[in-house]
RNA sequence: GGGCGAUUAGCUCAGCGGUAGAGCACUACAUUGACAUUGUAGGGGUCACUGGUUCAAUCCCAGUAUCGCCCA
C-alpha cells in the first residue's frame, strides 16, 4: 500500500539513482530499431553558475521535449556541457585569491590558469548536480566543457580557417573597454543605463588671424523657425557642449553641421582647446560633418576620436587624429615624453595637414603633466575648474541674478560593463575582429527561407533586425582564462601566422618566413649592439627577459622556438645571431577569445567536430534549440553563423545547426519584476524543490509557459500543482485499495461498460491534446490538458462512477473496471512523465509487480478508443448529476438527505441510460430511488436535462418562492440566448454570408433553446400552481 | 528616436472571427468512507479606449492611453 502522501524528498534521489544505474539517458537509450535521431544541445551554463529560475524553466522545457521523444522511441541525445565563462570565472577565482590577500598578478599566467582549473575541480559545475536534481535527462556521460581539449581544438580550427579566409582580422579600432577587468568587451556585453548627467558649455577661443596676428571674430546670428533674427553678437570663440570635459585634452577638431549658417564664417579656421598649460595650447580645426545636430547644445561638437564612437566615425571620415588619453584602468596616461614635447608633435600634425599612421598618433600622450595618472573623474573636475577659472565657461545667471557657469542637467545613457558594472570607456586599441557581416548573410537566409524557424515567430524580426545591422564582432579579450588566440608573431611585426598547433608553424606553406628577408636580417645587426649594450653587465637580467624557450621545430635550416614576449623574441634572435646560431623566435598573441566564440561552435564541437565522428553524423543537425530571448544575439545568432559556415553536406549545401529555435520567456516574480539579487526578489528553485518537490516546480513552470509571455511565478501556483501531484498519488492509492491491477493482455477496445468506454474516449482526446501541445511547443496547453483529464475527468467522475461497481456484486463489471482503471492510470503516468518524471516513475514501479521497462522508456500513448455514444451518455449523466446537485444546494437541502427522483417525458434512450446508470445516479446525486413518471409530482423542483424533466419531489422541503425565482432566472438566461441566436437567424445577411455549418449550428441551438424554454416554462407554471 | 509586446474575473494568466475560460483568492455547505494537499455548489467580466472592416469583433485593421522589453 502506498503511503498516504508522496514524499518527494525521499523518492527523488532514489529514482534519480535508478535512472543513473540503468544508464537510462545515454544517447539512443530506449530507442526503437532504426529510429530517427532527435538531438538537443543544452545551452551550456557557466561553470560558475548556480541553478536559477531561468535555468529551471529552460531545462524543464528541454526535458519535456527529450522525454517525449525518447518515449516515442526515437534515438535521443540531450547533450550536456558547461561554458568556461571567461570573465565570470576569472572574476570568481580572483575574488577568492583576494580573500587570501593575493592577487592574480602575483602568479604567472600558467600558474593562475592552474589555479582556475583547481577551482573548477573543487567547486565548478555544481549546477550539473542541480540540473540532475531537476530531473534533466541529459546523457551525462557525454558532458563537455568549452575548455576541454576537443572543443579547444575546434576553436583553433575555426579561428585558423576564418583567419585564412580573411574573416578574422586584427586592427586598431575603437572598442568598448572595461576598465575594471582591463579588457575589451563586445557591444553585447555593454548595458546602457539611464543616468542623470550634466552638460557643460565651454568656449573654444578662435586662433588669432595668422596674417594680422589680431584676435579673430565673427558675427554670430541666431534665427527662429520663421527666419527672424533673435540674436546677433560678435564672438571671438565657438561654444561647444560636452558631457565629458576630460576628453577635451584629446580633441582633434570641432565639428558643425555643413548647413549650420551660424558657424559658416569660421569653417576651416582654428580654435584653441582652452585647457592645459597656456604656452602649449593646442589649436584644432573647425570642420563640417553630417553628425552634429544643429539643435542640440550649441550645434558645435568637439571631436575626440579615441574616446567616443560617434566622434570616431567623424574623425575617420575627416582624417582627424585620434589621441588616446587613458590607460587600461581609465586613468589619464602617464607614459611618454613631457607634455611640452608631446604637444609639439600634435602641433606639427595640425600644421603639416598630414595624418601620420595610427600607431604614431597613439604614442602621443597629450595629457598635461599635472593631470597625468589621475582617475578620469578626478581629471574631469580639474578640467572644469581650470576652464571656469580662466573665464572660458559659458555663463548664465542663477535665481538671484548672479553669474554662474552654464551646466545643463541631461538624461543620458551611460554604457556599463554587464559583469563589472563600471562605466565603459571607448578606447582605441588593437583587437581581433570577426567579420560578422559576411557570416550573417547565410545565417539570415536560413531563417528567411524557413530552414530554421523561430517559435514564436515574432522573434524572427528581432533576429533579422540585429543580423541586418550587425557590426564587426570584437573577439579578443585581455584576460588569462580562455582560449588563447592561436596566432604567433615573429620579431618583425609583419610576421604573423595563425596555426592550430606548433607543427603548423613550421609546415610547408607556413607564412612564417620573414627570416628569408636578407635585408631585414642584416638590419638585425643593430640589435646585436643594442643587446650587448643592455645586457653585457647584467646577464641575469638578460635571462629574465628571455623567459622560457620552447622548441617548435625545424624550418629550412632554422630552428624555430617559442618565447614569451615580443621583447624576448627580439633578444633571443639577437643573442642567437651573436652566437652564430640560426634560431628564429616566435611568441604567441597573449589575448584570449570571447567566451561566446567557443559557444558558437557548441552544436557541432560537442559532437566531436572537426573529427568525423559517428555522433556528428547521427545527431547533427540537432532538432530544437531551447533558449531565452536574452541570448538570441549572444549565442543563437552566432551558432547560426558558425554552423552555416562550417557545416556543409556532401554536396556543399549548408546544414543549419537546428531547425527550430524555441524562445521561452523570462521568469519574473509575481509582480512582474525581473528577479535580481539587488532587488532581493529572487526565488531559488532549489528551495522550491525542497519545499514542494521537483515535479511540482516543473509542472508549474510548464503550465505557465505560454508562448510569448513572461512567466510570473507565484508560489501559490506551485502549491496548487503540488496538490495536483497528491491528487494523482491518492487516486493511485484508491485504485490500489480496490485491487486495481495492471491486467496483462487487456485491450481497451474490449471494454463493455459505457462508463469505461467513455473514459477511454476521453483519454484518447487527452492523448491527442498532450501530444499536440508538446509537438507545437505549447507546453501550457499540454500540461493543462493532462491536468484537466486527471483531476476533473478521471478523479472527479470516472473513479466516482466506478465506486458503485467496486462495491457491487457484478464480478465481470468489477474486473473490467479494475482493468480499465489500471490501464488509464498507466497512460496517465506516461502522459505526465515528461512533466512530472519522478512521481510518475515511482508510481509506475509501485503499481505493478514488474514492468518491462522504466517509465522513461515506456511507449508514448496512442489514442485507442473513440466511442461517441458512450461519451454522450456519460456526459448526459454528468449533466444530470450536476444539475441535481446544483438545485439541491440552491434549495438548501441537506446533503445527507436522500431523495427520490422522478423523470418525466423521458425518451427511450434516456430510459435506457437511466437504467444502466441507476446506481451511479443514486450514489452521486444522493437519491434513494429513481423512477419514471407520467407527470411531475406535486411540490417538485424541476430540472430540464435534454428532452426530459427531472423532478425532485420536495413537498414540505422546498421553498417555493425560491424555486420560482430559480426557474424565472433560468428562463431569463434562455431568453437572452434566444434573442442573440434568433437575432442572427433573422438577419438575412447572416444566413446568406455565414458558412453553412455556422448557420446550421445556430439553427440547432435555436431549436434546443426553444424546446428548453418551453419545458422550463411548463415547470415554472407547475410550481406556480403548487404554490 | 526606431522596433517588439502587453492591457480579459479581486490576483496570476489562457483563449481568439460565431455560446468568455483556468488556477488561486472569495462565499456557503459537507465529510474524516483514496485525497482537508479534499469534495459539492456559488458569486464575480462594457475582454483598456475610439473609430473602421465584416452577416458577425475580446479576436482583424487604424488611432489613443497606460505599462513593459529590446535597439540607438
Amino acid at each position: 500500500m502506498l503511503e498516504k502522501n508522496y514524499d518527494a524528498n525521499s523518492v527523488e534521489p532514489r529514482i534519480a539513482k535508478k535512472w543513473d544505474e540503468a544508464k537510462a539517458f545515454a544517447a539512443g537509450a530506449g530507442a526503437r530499431e532504426g529510429a530517427d535521431p532527435y538531438a538537443i544541445v543544452i545551452p551550456p551554463p557557466n561553470v560558475t553558475g548556480s541553478l536559477h529560475m531561468g535555468h529551471a524553466l529552460n531545462n524543464t522545457l528541454q526535458d519535456i521535449l527529450i522525454r517525449y521523444q525518447r518515449m516515442l522511441g526515437n534515438n535521443v541525445l540531450w547533450q550536456p556541457g558547461m561554458d568556461h565563462a571567461g570573465i565570470a570565472t576569472q572574476m570568481v577565482v580572483e575574488r577568492k585569491l583576494n580573500a587570501e590577500d593575493k592577487k592574480r598578478t602575483d602568479f604567472s599566467r600558467p600558474d593562475f590558469i592552474d589555479k582556475i582549473w583547481e577551482w573548477k575541480e573543487e567547486s565548478g559545475g555544481t549546477i550539473f548536480n542541480q540540473l540532475k536534481r531537476l530531473g534533466a535527462s541529459c546523457d551525462w556521460s557525454r558532458e563537455r566543457f568549452t575548455m576541454d581539449e576537443g572543443l579547444s581544438e575546434a576553436v583553433r580550427e575555426v579561428f585558423v580557417s576564418l583567419y585564412n579566409e580573411g574573416l578574422i582580422y586584427r586592427g586598431k579600432r575603437l572598442v568598448n573597454w572595461d576598465p575594471h577587468f582591463e579588457t575589451a568587451i563586445s557591444d553585447l556585453e555593454v548595458e546602457n543605463i539611464d543616468v542623470d548627467g550634466h552638460m557643460w558649455h565651454f568656449k573654444y577661443p578662435l586662433a588669432a588671424d595668422p596674417e594680422t596676428g589680431k584676435p579673430a571674430t565673427y558675427e554670430y546670428v541666431e534665427k527662429d523657425e520663421d527666419g527672424n533674427v533673435t540674436l546677433t553678437e560678435t564672438r571671438d570663440y565657438i561654444s561647444i557642449a560636452t558631457t565629458r570635459p576630460e576628453t577635451m585634452l584629446g580633441d582633434g577638431a570641432v565639428a558643425v553641421h555643413q548647413s549650420d549658417e551660424r558657424y559658416a564664417p569660421i569653417i576651416g579656421k582654428l580654435c584653441e582647446i582652452p585647457v592645459g598649460p597656456k604656452e602649449h595650447r593646442r589649436f584644432i580645426p573647425i570642420i563640417t560633418d553630417d553628425y552634429p545636430d544643429k539643435d542640440f547644445g550649441s550645434g558645435a561638437v568637439k571631436i575626440t576620436g579615441a574616446h567616443d564612437f560617434n566622434d570616431y566615425m567623424v574623425a575617420k571620415r575627416n582624417d582627424i587624429p585620434m589621441y588616446r588619453l587613458m590607460d587600461t584602468k581609465a586613468a589619464l596616461r602617464a607614459d611618454g615624453a613631457p607634455y611640452a614635447e608631446e604637444a609639439a608633435k600634435a602641433k606639427a600634425i595640425v600644421e603639416s595637414g598630414e595624418l601620420p599612421d595610427e600607431n604614431t598618433v597613439d604614442a602621443i600622450n597629450l595629457v598635461p603633466d599635472e593631470y597625468r595618472g589621475l582617475d578620469r573623474y578626478d581629471a574631469r573636475k580639474k578640467v572644469i575648474a581650470a576652464i571656469t577659472a580662466e573665464g572660458n565657461a559659458v555663463m548664465t545667471t542663477d535665481e538671484e541674478g548672479n553669474p554662474i557657469p552654464l551646466v545643463e542637467k541631461n538624461k543620458m545613457q551611460q554604457p556599463t560593463g554587464d559583469r563589472s558594472k563600471v562605466v565603459i570607456e571607448p578606447m582605441l586599441t588593437d583587437q581581433w575582429f570577426c567579420d560578422a557581416e559576411t557570416l550573417a548573410k547565410p545565417a539570415l537566409a536560413s531563417v528567411k527561407e524557413g530552414r530554421t524557424n523561430f517559435v514564436p515567430k515574432t522573434w524572427e524580426n528581432t533576429y533579422y533586425n540585429w543580423m541586418e545591422n550587425i557590426q564587426p564582432w570584437c573577439i579578443s579579450r585581455q584576460l588569462w582564462w580562455g582560449h588563447q588566440i592561436p596566432v604567433w608573431y615573429g620579431p618583425k611585426p609583419s610576421d604573423v601566422v595563425a596555426a592550430k598547433e606548433h607543427a603548423d608553424l613550421v609546415n610547408a606553406g607556413t607564412d612564417l618566413n620573414v627570416y628569408r628577408d636578407a635585408a631585414w636580417l642584416r638590419s638585425i645587426a643593430r640589435f646585436e649592439i643594442f643587446a650587448m649594450h643592455t645586457f653585457q653587465d647584467n646577464p641575469k637580467s638578460y635571462s629574465s627577459v628571455l623567459g622560457e624557450v620552447v622548441d617548435v621545430g625545424e624550418l629550412d635550416s632554422w630552428k624555430v622556438v617559442e618565447v614569451e614576449s615580443p621583447e624576448a623574441a627580439m633578444h633571443h634572435l639577437t643573442s642567437s645571431l651573436i652566437e652564430g646560431k640560426l634560431e628564429y623566435p616566435v611568441y604567441r598573441d597573449p589575448d584570449v577569445l570571447d567566451t561566446w566564440f567557443s559557444s558558437a561552435l557548441w552544436p557541432f564541437s560537442t559532437l566531436g567536430w572537426p573529427d568525423k565522428t559517428k555522433e556528428l553524423e547521427t545527431y547533427y543537425p540537432t532538432n530544437t534549440l531551447v533558449t531565452g530571448f536574452d541570448i538570441i544575439f549572444f549565442w543563437v545568432a552566432r551558432m547560426m553563423m558558425m554552423g552555416n559556415h562550417f557545416m556543409k553536406d556532401d554536396a556543399g549545401k549548408i546544414v543549419e545547426p537546428f531547425h527550430t529555435v524555441y524562445v521561452h520567456a523570462l521568469v519574473r516574480d509575481k509582480d512582474g519584476q525581473k528577479m535580481s539579487k539587488s532587488k532581493g526578489n529572487v526565488i531559488d528553485p532549489l528551495e522550491l524543490m525542497d519545499k514542494y518537490g521537483t515535479d511540482a516546480l516543473r509542472f508549474t513552470l510548464s503550465i505557465m509557459a505560454a508562448q510569448g509571455r513572461d512567466v510570473r511565478l507565484d508560489e501559490d501556483r506551485i502549491v496548487g500543482y503540488r496538490n495536483f501531484g497528491t491528487k494523482l498519488w491518492n487516486a493511485t492509492r484508491f485504485a490500489e485499495m480496490n485491487e486495481v491491477k495492471h491486467a496483462e493482455g487487456f485491450k481497451p477496445e474490449d471494454a463493455k461498460l459505457q462508463v469505461n468506454r467513455w473514459i477511454l474516449t476521453e483519454l484518447s482526446k487527452t492523448i491527442e491534446d498532450v501530444s499536440e501541445g508538446i509537438e507545437k511547443y505549447r507546453f501550457n496547453d499540454a500540461a493543462g490538458a493532462a491536468y484537466k483529464f486527471v483531476w476533473n475527468t478521471f478523479c472527479d467522475w470516472h473513479l466516482e462512477l466506478l465506486k458503485p461497481i467496486f462495491n457491487g456484486d457484478d464480478a465481470a463489471a468489477k474486473a473490467e473496471a479494475q482493468a480499465v482503471a489500471a490501464y488509464v492510470l498507466d497512460e496517465i503516468y506516461k502522459l505526465l512523465h515528461p512533466f512530472m518524471p519522478f512521481m510518475t516513475e515511482e508510481l509506475w514501479a509501485e503499481t505493478a509487480e514488474s514492468r518491462d521497462t522504466l517509465l522513461c522508456h515506456a511507449e508514448w500513448p496512442k489514442p485507442q478508443v473513440q466511442d461517441q455514444a458512450a461519451a454522450d451518455e456519460i456526459n448526459w449523466l454528468i449533466e444530470l448529476v450536476s444539475e441535481v446537485r446544483s438545485v439541491r444546494t440552491e434549495m438548501k437541502i441537506k446533503p445527507s438527505l436522500e431523495m427520490q427522483l422522478v423523470i418525466v417525458g423521458a425518451s427511450d434512450e434516456t430510459k435506457a441510460r437511466l437504467e444502466r446508470n441507476d446506481a451511479a445516479i443514486r450514489r452521486l446525486a444522493r437519491m434513494s430511488d429513481v423512477s419514471l413518471g407520467g407527470e411531475a409530482p406535486e411540490g417538485s423542483a424541476q430540472i430540464v436535462v435534454g428532452e426530459a424533466t427531472v423532478c425532485l419531489p420536495l413537498k414540505g422541503l422546498v421553498d417555493f418562492a425560491a424555486e420560482i425565482s430559480r426557474l424565472e432566472k433560468e428562463i431569463e438566461g434562455i431568453d437572452k440566448d434566444l434573442k442573440v441566436v434568433g437575432g442572427k437567424l433573422n438577419n438575412e445577411k447572416f444566413v446568406a454570408n455565414a458558412p453553412d455549418a455556422v448557420v446550421q449550428e445556430n439553427r440547432d441551438r435555436l431549436a434546443e433553446l426553444e424546446e428548453k424554454h418551453e419545458i422550463v416554462n411548463e415547470a415554472l407554471q407547475r410550481v406556480r400552481s403548487f404554490n
